[in-house]
DNA sequence: TCTCAAATAAGAATTTTTCTTATCTGGATA
DNA sequence: TATCCAGATAAGAAAAATTCTTATTTGAGA
């Protein structure tokens, strides 16, 4: 997901099926350099200007909803007023820290795996599952500091 | 959690910090009514105005949000626009429909078994989690219709 | 009953999101 | 390569959501 260049995202739009437009590969373009930050439309706008001065602020929240319309990108949940996005689009969950209001990227195949299966294993009655997340929430103890989870060696 | 009369409700407020003033009490008692709703501050302000007219929407807003704060109640994600509020605390995960646009609560024991016992084993690197939850993502197939989920019979 | 820190109402202000419309452009076609 | 046009954009207005300010009121303890 990390360093595509200009030609990569301009297939990846098209391939959503949406026009490949300048201001579609920039927002994609920045959309993916945060990765793991989980930017909201506003912010993605502030980190575009610059490079971009005739870009407007409704163009990046009306591109940024198409994206999530044809998947290529998606919305993250937030208890935070603002709308989050997320240009990874693989099956992952998210940490919030209360103290920092962060969203940070948590991947562990072990958990989507063990999830997938109970998911599997249940009767939906009148619902389509589409996917599912899991949502950890509590606080970085060094708010500078990274998080690690891994695996308790046994 | 349902049918709390008016004292039951001014001792929750109490105990979870706060002084129970009159507005308090209503702003609680309309959310613990909404069970199973996530209401917004605006939708809650609604259910209120009729009953009592001289109540402000930013008492309303305020009230919630010091409710969360001394957990009396929790915000639940979305990726909607507007924060949503539950004053079921339990843990519980929610379904989210995207047709709809509901936000459903989900109650699994086994569900949350599970993920404790798996969090259980996990080791985490400066973050102290307080809470999990799941949100699957789906749409309703009957909108009018309950979901139901329930353990496949073997 | 008196007192006052805390809470509220009212409305302004700010922030976030959507909408409207005139203009522009990517890419298909000739 | 020049022409065309459906769909995309810029700009700004509008609407919706949230927070803030300040004068007034109130819950609950003394
Ligand atoms: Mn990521
Ligand atoms: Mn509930
Ligand atoms: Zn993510
Ligand atoms: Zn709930």
């Amino acid at each position: 997901m990390q360093l595509l260049n200009r030609n990569e995202l301009r297939e990846r739009i098209v391939i959503s099926g949406l026009k490949a437009t300048q201001q579609r590969i920039v927002v994609y373009e920045a959309l993916v350099q945060q990765h793991g930050h989980h930017p909201t439309a506003e912010e993605v706008y502030q980190l575009l200007k610059p490079a971009n001065p005739s870009i407007s602020l409704g163009t990046v929240y009306k591109t940024l909803d198409s994206f999530v319309e044809t998947n290529l990108i998606r919305r993250v949940l937030s208890e935070e007023s603002g709308k989050r996005y997320d240009a990874n689009t693989m099956a992952h969950s998210h940490i919030y820290c209360s103290n920092t209001k962060e969203i940070i990227d948590y991947e562990d195949a072990e958990l989507e795996q063990l999830l997938t299966d109970f998911f599997r294993k249940r009767n939906m009655e009148n619902f389509e599952i589409k996917s599912f997340a899991v949502q950890l929430t509590g606080n970085k103890k060094e708010p500078g500091k990274q998080i690690r989870i891994s695996q308790v060696p046994k």
